[in-house]
DNA sequence: CCCCCCCC
């Protein structure tokens, strides 16, 4: 049997450093008003004193939730931080456990032991005794840390766990496992440039952030993957809107600000600490939230180009279903050279730290941020768990996906719906709704249909012809001497239910002209509009449309705004006499 | 002091 380290705590509470003492374990409770995560708090005892100043450190809270920590468990404390936190008013000593084993489980020992009474571990006179009445007074003219230090260098470094605006003296010995590039910024309020990047050790993890000159002097020396000291750098609290971190605070880089390397780090400092949650429970939580997952690619697409709609501008994208042990799918979107560069249809396992949720046609999906974290293959003992179980069961099983995607929506039998049906349902009214229609166009609308755009390469703006031989851009405020033509489609769709205006752009535009009008009208140059006289007739061929649906607001009025985004062929002569009746009757247009 | 992170 262990015995208890008795005095122990009065000791760590006045700042006597104590080796590996030996605690039980008489409760916990979980912080819900912290707004970084999970944070438990322990009621510990040496058999003399009870303290319920003492915090787990983040990474060790599954030893909680697993029921490792147990009541009457009997531990060793390895590894302990003494955090000085504000207790009204007061400055108050939190032990913060780095390291712990559990050395006799609780059900074993089953009672507590000896008769422990409440610590007073505050440095009142009365309790403080001899040898640490020095150390109390020192604190309270300076705030120091009482740490351990570091086993393998003569720095004494502070948990990241423990830092605080209310503290300046420290330095800190942390690992970069992500680091950003260098963006600018251009507001009212000045413009500049920056990089950020994410710091960890085993207590705990944090943003670090370097703008302007800072951002010059600090990139470059900075690897991610390697262990820095870092001193004199600032904090304030962290803005959770955009940081995920475990922690209430987001650290500065200062002109006075001091990073050393590490070339001695051993294992001591972690790499970067996930907190995995099985894709199943994706389907509980909110859009925009921020979650890991470690999973293994079932499939992925090839690499797609897009124009957004928004800005204009040309993107990458690619698509990567993930399945879990949970067997549920979700789909995540990779941009960028990370989409250009991830083809791979070996099925690795990814680890992923910082994905967003999205939200599309009522499923949900993830999405790469950034600040996304995606390690392939990691050699860990999680990822060959689901290697082994995909190897062994998983390739085999049907997967339910929580992402509706383009591509699984035509796959699956049963998914064409009316527009009948598309309208009972008010799709579209609450957000972006995308669903498949097999119908036919029965009239295109010419005006505006090619119209002079802004010749910059992801602009698509229509330009204003200045009368002087230059053509002004409204969006990007600037005037060039030449525009490119593009199209804009109005067409008309059809099914046998109903009929939808819906507006087409640029290749989808291309695609509908091609099928339903191959013989364009002359151009026409009126003033500042340009269309085409006339439209060859659009023929009764049917197609598959996917249609995207959306309330917007334009003229201050609320109208639903359809677009085509895709557009599929099918036999026309699947149409027959009477549905073309049918929707001459309907529409009240003869264009056969 | 940034705070953008996209698409259907």
């Amino acid at each position: 049997m262990y015995s208890l380290t008795e005095g122990a705590l009065d000791k760590i509470m006045n700042g006597v450093e104590v080796e590996k003492p030996i605690l039980q374990i008489l409760g916990h409770k979980k912080l819900s008003s912290s707004s970084s995560g999970e944070r438990y708090r322990l009621l510990v005892s040496d058999g003399k004193r009870v303290n319920s100043f003492t915090m787990l450190a983040t990474q060790l809270n599954s030893m909680i939730t697993d029921n490792i920590l147990t009541e009457f468990s009997i531990c060793q404390i390895n590894r302990y931080a003494i955090s000085m936190v504000n207790n009204g008013g007061k400055q108050k000593r939190v032990m913060v456990i780095l390291n712990i084993d559990m050395k006799v489980p609780g059900e074993q020992v089953g009672q507590k032991i000896g008769n422990p009474t409440n610590a007073e571990p505050d440095g009142d006179s009365k309790s403080t005794p001899g040898q640490s009445a020095q150390t109390v007074q020192q604190g309270s003219l300076m705030p120091k840390y009482n740490v351990q230090q570091t086993s393998t260098s003569d720095i004494a470094t502070t948990p990241i766990v423990a830092l605080s605006p209310y503290h300046n003296r420290w330095v800190i010995k942390a690992r970069i496992v992500s680091k950003s590039g260098i963006r600018t910024w251009s507001n009212s309020r000045g413009e500049g440039k920056l990089f950020s990047m994410d710091l960890v050790d085993e207590s705990g993890e944090i943003r670090c952030t370097a703008f302007r000159d800072q951002c010059d002097k600090f990139y470059d020396m900075l690897e991610v993957d390697k262990v820095y000291y870092i001193s004199k750098a600032t904090l304030k609290s962290a803005n959770k809107q955009f940081n995920n971190l475990k922690n209430d605070y987001e650290m500065t880089l200062t002109g006075d600000s001091e990073i050393i390397p590490c070339h001695d780090a051993g294992n001591d400092i972690p790499s970067l600490q996930f907190d995995f949650i099985p894709i199943s429970d994706i389907e509980q939580k909110q859009a925009n939230d921020l979650i890991d997952v470690l999973a293994i690619v079932k499939s992925c697409s090839d690499l797609q180009m897009l124009v957004s709609r928004n800005t204009g501008r040309d993107m990458k994208k690619r698509n990567v279903n993930l399945v879990d042990e949970s067997n549920i799918m979700v789909c995540l979107t990779l941009w960028g050279t990370q989409a250009e560069e991830f083809n791979r249809s070996d099925n690795p396992v990814l680890a992923i730290k910082g994905a967003r949720i999205g939200e599309f046609n009522g499923g949900k999906n993830l999405s790469t941020l950034s600040s996304t974290v995606i390690q392939i293959d990691p050699d860990i003992p999680a990822a060959h768990k689901i290697r082994g179980w995909f190897n062994t069961l998983g390739h085999n099983e049907e997967t339910k996906s929580l992402s509706r995607t383009f591509e699984n929506m035509s796959e699956s039998t049963g998914s064409l719906i009316t527009f009948a049906e598309a309208k009972a349902n008010n799709l579209g009214e609450k957000g972006v709704d995308v669903y498949t229609v097999k119908a036919t166009i029965n009239l295109l609308r010419s005006e505006n249909a090619l119209y002079r755009s802004c010749p910059s390469e992801n602009c698509k703006k229509k330009v204003i012809d200045q009368a002087n031989g230059m053509f002004r851009c409204e969006k990007c405020n600037k005037e060039y001497p030449n525009f490119n033509y593009r199209l804009l489609g109005n067409v008309s769709l059809a099914d046998w239910t109903d009929n939808l205006w819906v507006t087409t752009f640029n290749d989808e535009a291309e695609k509908i002209l091609d099928a339903t009008a191959p013989e364009l009208g002359e151009l026409k140059d009126n003033d500042n509009d340009v269309f085409l006289e006339k439209f060859g007739s659009a023929t009764f061929k049917s197609f598959i449309f996917k249609i995207r649906a959306k309330m917007e607001t334009f003229n201050e009025e609320n109208k639903l705004r359809t677009t085509c985004i895709g557009i599929i062929p099918i036999d026309y002569r699947a149409y027959n006499k009477h549905l073309i009746a049918k929707i001459k009757e309907l529409t009240g247009i003869d264009n056969a």
